[in-house]
DNA sequence: TTTATAACCTGAACGC
DNA sequence: TGCGTTCAGGTTATAA
């Protein structure tokens, strides 16, 4: 379900609830995510720790506390709402982080591709983990360039989309928006780094930065069951181009969007927009 | 070092 | 209506 743009909307509403609040308990009724949730958070020793701050670092949520971070993944079906404590669990939600201020922040997720892990701060804390150490630049910082882009992967051998894909070349970039920035920039989703030219590499980098920015203006894009923390979904699935859209017509030539799969994800684009 | 493939898991949509 | 198949927003571990 998220991509960089989800990630950010529930961060941003979440944050009023649980920042500086005091956490009381975490109920985990269902340990086995991606990895198993770690050790200090199945043993509740994050209890009467303060939330500190919460912040976004690509896909990956973390509350910082004084003692560790708590690094959250949503995965591709995961969400996180913020309910009063007194409010019944359904199905695949796995996790309840109860706070002293009578809410809590639940986290339900069907496929169970997430994870729930704890960077101790004896350790380095969120910014030495070991699956967040290595990240690429945020795309939308001034780091995410086109000249970086260019170095980074001009010699390699993987198509244009599986590269930007790639978290340790540049962070957030999911297969929806992928799809769209370069439909934007009018490169194929097959195409090689070496042929691009800088102008190309500049137009790509800047439509991803427009795309997730517009996206994040949005509220995320509704696919599913996105919802916001306040259990609203998005509005972005309006606004795409070509994901999802094989068969109908291209929204500028009229062409039929095409699809082919690449990297075992789904690529869509105009074969005359995107010779 | 880079690239390709398998794997984690559930549920919705589709074809017969 | 029911059953089997295919696909899905992510990312890592492992093989080649």
């Amino acid at each position: 379900m998220p991509e960089l743009p989800e990630v950010e909307t529930t961060l941003r509403g979440i944050q009023p609830k649980t920042e500086q609040q005091t956490i009381q308990q975490l109920i985990i009724r269902q340990p086995k995510l991606r990895w198993p949730v770690s050790a200090v958070l199945q043993q509740n020793k994050v209890a009467g720790l303060g939330i500190l701050k919460i912040l976004r670092r690509g896909k990956y949520l973390i509350l910082q506390t004084a003692k560790g971070d708590i690094l959250i993944h949503l995965g591709m079906s995961g969400n996180l709402r913020i309910l009063p404590q007194n409010t019944p669990a359904q199905k695949h939600d796995h996790i309840d982080l109860l706070l002293e201020n009578g809410y809590l922040l639940r986290y339900h997720d069907p496929r169970r591709f997430g994870a729930w892990l704890w960077a101790d701060k004896a350790e380095g804390g969120y910014l030495q983990h070991p699956l967040i150490a290595k990240l690429g630049p945020e795309p939308l910082s001034d780091d995410f360039t086109a000249d970086y882009l260019q170095q980074q992967i001009q010699r390699r051998k993987s198509s244009i989309k599986t590269l930007i894909m790639n978290s340790q070349i540049v962070v957030g970039v999911g297969n929806i928006y992928a799809n769209e920035a370069l439909f934007l920039s009018g490169i194929h989703p097959a195409t090689l780094p070496q042929p691009l030219s800088p102008t190309q590499f500049q137009t790509l980098v800047d439509n991803i930065k427009k795309v997730l920015t517009a996206a994040i203006q949005q509220g995320g894009t509704t696919l599913k069951d996105f919802l916001t923390p306040d259990g609203k979904p998005g509005y972005f699935e309006q606004q795409l181009n070509v994901y999802g859209r094989a068969h109908q017509p291209c929204p500028v030539c009229h062409t039929p969007i095409e699809k082919l799969t690449l990297n075992q994800r789904a690529a869509y684009f105009c074969p005359k927009c995107q010779p």
